[in-house]
DNA sequence: AATCCCATAGCAATCGATTGCGCAACAGGT
DNA sequence: ACCTGTTGCGCAATCGATTGCTATGGGATT
């Protein structure tokens, strides 16, 4: 069994031409059913198989989005941040269902430099940004630039891409709120604030305490980069230096859970002494022991959401911006 | 600043001719450096990106290669499983240093149907099984025919592929051993045991068992598909019952976590009442509290290997299959 | 019987970049 | 003056599938 590599042999072998191949395997109704059958039974016999980059060319489309995570330079820890795998994994339900296929990129398209400007383009036929990173004005002028861009994030002024995404600035007010509800007096952030959403969670855990008349001095931003082991250190230095903080508002529950460690191993007793909330909602939040309470980010419905939109908007519609529910999970075994 | 969309426009721009600016592009030296500079001033003013689809289809090759999640046809839950997405991380980490992006699918290949058999190929220059499924023939029939193919798994006799991966039939008897060594007579085994790796886990166990020559009757095997939330439920029903077992053999930290979930809320206590061990040591496997006793697969080190592995195969070279290093780590608060 | 139409299928241009080969200009050596 | 290299660049073929337009043959229509 020869391997047939192009439709010219394969149109040979049918005695037919290359366009009535490629119409036969295309489906149209232009072709006649024992045509068609022959056709196929040789495609199959001969194990043939399109060559998606020539198809690619000529069709100008690659039924490929790609997914940026853009929040930072440092990728390597967000791949493994369970809510990015979720968020990726929802995205890509919804691009399956839809025939697309995901090319996940990890260098930023504006982060190119020197000679490289030129590198790459038209290999996917849109992409979403997860996350604005700490410039936006990068994100905002290569949006402007390509068009077919949706993002996860915040709802930034002066924006002119679509994009999806949680209040967080209310799921930050929300943790505050719930936090001064159980007296908590002396609260540990933990995240890098420069990052926008992140900052908009800090400023929100703010607008409560304001609320509620206390002073701000009540919160302990601890800005840190954006992976487990710092926020493990963070909270472990913190913690045994003995001074009295009696609450931790992680932005992130990967970054809560390397809190919950580091609190472990110095014997200090969640939610008694401490209590702790993080911000995600991601799978394992619920499952953890002790469990999480966390702000829900849904990640089914915003994958879905991204996708969708993304979508119209490469068929030249209109969409609109979408926020989606922010609201508090309490689960008492953690965060009091 | 009208935008420049084909190579033809900035050598038309440039004055030169379109293989002058490709070459002007890639750096060849056979340009002078005033037609380089030239040319890359007017790629920058125009915006000018190059056209990827065209250059895949000439060159024939896409700089990406294809990672398949191949465990199962329910794909869903294993993007968000802890393991695979730092499988994922480790493997584009891997490919980023070697200028690959990564093409995440969804859809087996092998399992396309009907019409469209003639598909889908060449979008990659490489693919990643990661996972044999159930029915490795499929993968085998896959492979031989495809080539440039690495698969993480296990070691099966009459394959064709190269692999990497741990060793799983040890893995679980290492678990099945340090639970004979804590003195646990009725052990739970929670996983799917059809997954080729699953099933050699499970032997390994039964193994250990053997080996101490006590009766195969103390393990309990309670095989389901391969989500947290089944697994969550297996455990409360069988535990809920109130029938004595004092350990979790779970086959993958994710539902040994379910499994935990389900023993708090039960108030059964961890690990005096049962011990609990998983598989794969996943990031959060140590940093959850109670922390978790499981068998370390180390992604960051497999998805090296397996991109390296991959790239030797697709240069032409031989390449040796790789087992790495299996080894339980005993983390007391969980595993007794 | 002449005309028209529909179902099929072929021809050839096209997508945009890459690259082997050839050619011109100019330098230096004899 | 002649030969030989080198440098810099253009010509045109090429990658493999898609698609608008055209052509043919047979049946239906008037």
């Amino acid at each position: 069994m020869r391997k047939a590599k192009t439709m010219a042999e394969i149109a040979q072998l049918a005695g037919v031409a290359e366009s009535t191949v490629s119409r036969a395997l295309a489906g149209s109704n232009r072709v006649s059913r024992e045509t068609k059958d022959r056709i196929h039974a040789l495609v199959k016999e001969n194990g043939y198989r399109i060559n998606t980059r020539a198809r690619n060319l000529r069709t100008q489309r690659s039924n490929t989005i790609e997914v940026l995570i853009g929040i930072s330079e440092n990728n390597r820890q967000h791949f493994s941040d369970p809510f990015f795998s979720q968020m990726i994994a929802s995205i890509g339900d919804a691009l399956a269902e839809n025939d697309y296929d995901l090319l996940l990129s990890r260098a930023a398209p504006w982060a190119s430099s020197g000679d490289a400007d030129a590198l790459s383009s038209n290999r996917a036929d849109g992409v979403i940004v997860i996350g604005q990173g700490r410039d936006p004005r990068q994100l905002e002028e290569y949006a402007s630039r390509y068009g077919k861009v949706i993002v996860w994030g915040a709802d930034l002024p002066r924006r002119t891409y679509p994009i999806v995404g949680g209040d967080n600035r209310l799921g930050g007010k929300l943790v505050g709120r719930h936090l001064l509800s159980l007296d908590r007096k002396r609260i540990v952030f933990l995240g890098d604030i420069s990052h926008i959403e992140i900052g908009l969670r800090h400023h929100g855990c703010m607008d409560a305490i304001t609320e509620a008349g206390r002073s701000a001095d009540q919160v302990v931003t601890l800005s840190m980069p954006f992976d487990s082991q710092s926020a493990y250190q963070a909270t472990h230095d913190l913690f045994r230096s003995g001074r009295l903080h009696d609450a931790i508002f992680a932005s992130t529950d990967l970054l809560a859970f390397a809190a919950l460690q580091a609190l472990s191993e110095l014997g200090v007793r969640v939610p008694e002494d401490v209590a702790v909330v993080g911000y995600d909602d991601v799978a394992l939040a619920a499952y953890a022991t002790p469990s999480l309470t966390t702000v829900r980010q849904d990640t089914a419905q915003g994958g879905r959401a991204l996708v969708e939109n993304l979508l119209a908007v490469m068929n030249g519609e209109a969409v609109q911006d979408m926020i989606l529910p922010t609201e508090l999970i309490i689960r008492k075994s953690c965060g009091g």
